[in-house]
RNA sequence: UCCGCAGUAGCUCAGCUGGUUAGAGCAUCUGACUGUUAAUCAGAGGGUCCGGGGUUCAAGUCCCUGCUGCGGAGCCA
């Protein structure tokens, strides 16, 4: 593709080049000899590939500066493009120049392993190694995957704001700022709130950003940033919002199955796993869920008072932990959606279940392979007095959720709409074991350096 | 926040029932080698045994305490 500003050529367009001189810019990954053979593996970003220097044929300055690359050193390098079937990418580049634009010394990160503490702590150079690599580039696809859903089905992006004066949801903990005069402001735990009055404009609208959660969490699936992607309907149902949810996982997944092929081989991914996931996933309701655990002998742990642990039968009514999910799971290839939860324990605007008030209209979907929870979503009330009794119940302020009750006093509509975590997403199709390797720098309750 | 585990060379770790000079591999530096890809071979340098206190003739090892990190739970996407 030619170029304004980009006058080399990249790794990745190497095999298009076979027997044709190219110059390449990038990193040393490593470098390893032998005699007057030195071999360096370049990369460049787009990919790696090894280049070979033969003392003989090239100038003593450039067999000089080959030997002396360290690991990490920032180089060009000039030579031919030839095709090599010992080659992991089918082609090596026999080299004629080198230029060097700094020798970098003592590169932390070798080619051993490396415990998760140093590696954290050197997230900014870890970010180089070839498993983060292909990582990050499956996170590049999944939010491409995310825009292309909603742009090309007539959704209209509408960011909600990061800086909020109360909270969505009055569980979780929120970030807190001074904010001038006006008193305090929060960091916010989601964009629905403002995604409801969007698609009140817009009928269709997606909001896609940062969000924030104080909770003092400690798991291999929690950051206290993350990013969401947030549709919300006029006009639909809970049906519909399932059936969406549905259709965008499955477009998600299918995107990165057909794009990010060579990466999640290199990621050790099982991809005909992925390759499953497809439309119809599994549904079922809470209540059924609740009776598979019974039949399944699936016990709930309760802390006794005296502060030991007992199991008893999952009683109707509690939210679903880890384990129950992960043995809900078990059964299944591909995603399931629970529906219909406890009005109890889920949050004050979604709407109940006029065909049975103890439950609401939500659902959640959770992914196979112990991925666990990825899409929260539901109906949302939109009877004016309905929600305020919520608001009032839940022990809110009538006057911060002034603006959202409005909506359902000016042409209120059946609505609905889910989000979906992209870290949990990314972290289920890229099989990695913890959901810090699937953010750049991840924001943790003990660790927000780099 | 609660429960459990760990901290020894730049990195990953070993170090027995407390015992005299603290170990390996990788990385780094020097040298050899025309096909390496976790190269190989020969040599060299490299230590506040996490901090503080205690027990003991003697502590990397035992006890107390603090700090840091890891795994899990709860909360959630």
């Amino acid at each position: 593709m030619a170029s304004r500003y980009l006058s080399y050529t990249t790794v990745e367009q190497l095999h298009q080049h076979i027997g044709q001189a190219v110059t390449l810019h990038g990193w040393v990954q490593d470098k390893t000899g032998k005699g007057k053979l030195t071999f360096i593996k370049l990369r460049d970003g787009s990919g790696m590939v090894q280049c070979v220097v033969f003392a003989p044929n090239v100038d003593e300055r450039v067999a000089t500066d080959a030997k002396s690359l360290s690991q990490e050193s920032s180089l060009a390098i000039t030579g031919t493009v030839r095709a090599e079937e010992r080659a992991p990418g089918g082609v090596e580049v026999d080299v004629t120049d080198i230029k060097v634009y700094q020798l970098a010394s003592e590169y932390p990160i070798t080619p051993k392993e490396h415990g998760v503490e140093f590696l954290m702590e050197h997230r900014h150079l870890w970010l180089r190694s070839t498993r983060q690599h292909a990582i990050m580039r499956v996170r590049a696809a999944v939010v491409k995957a995310i825009r292309d859903f909603f742009d090309e089905r007539g959704f209209k992006l509408m960011d909600s704001p990061i800086l909020t004066p109360n909270a969505c949801e009055g569980t979780s903990t929120l970030f807190e700022t001074e904010y001038f005069d006006l008193g305090k402001a929060y960091l916010t735990q989601s964009g629905q709130l403002y995604a409801e009055a969007s698609a009140m404009a817009l009928g269709r609208v997606y909001t896609f950003g940062p969000t924030f959660r104080a909770e003092k969490s400690k798991t291999r699936r929690h950051l206290t940033e993350f990013w969401m992607v947030e549709p919300e309907m006029a006009y639909f149902d809970l049906n519909d919002d399932m059936d969406l949810a549905e259709d965008f996982v499955e477009y998600i997944v299918q995107y990165c199955v057909q794009h990010c092929r060579k990466e999640l081989e290199t990621l050790g991914r099982d991809i005909s796993k992925l390759e499953k996931v497809k439309r119809p996933f599994h549904r079922m309701s809470y209540t059924e869920a609740v009776e598979w655990l019974h039949a399944n002998n699936v016990k709930l742990n309760k802390k006794q008072p005296d502060g030991s642990e007992i199991q008893i039968d999952f009683p109707w009514g509690e939210d679903f932990g880890a384990p129950q999910e992960e043995a809900l799971m078990t059964q299944f290839d591909k995603p399931c959606i629970i529906h219909r939860y406890p009005t109890e324990v889920k949050a004050f605007y979604m709407k109940r279940d006029p065909e049975n008030p103890q439950v609401v209209l939500a659902m959640d979907m959770l992914a196979p392979e112990g991925a666990g929870e990825i899409i929260g979503g539901s109906q949302r009330e939109d009877d004016h007095d309905a929600l305020l009794e919520r608001i009032l119940h839940e022990g809110l302020s009538q006057e911060d959720f002034q603006w959202y009750l409005d909506l359902r006093k000016f042409g209120s509509v059946p609505h609905s709409g889910f989000g979906l975590g992209v870290e949990r997403t990314v972290k289920w199709i890229t099989g990695a074991e913890h959901i810090r390797e699937v953010i750049p720098f991840p924001r943790m309750i003990y660790r927000i350096v780099p």
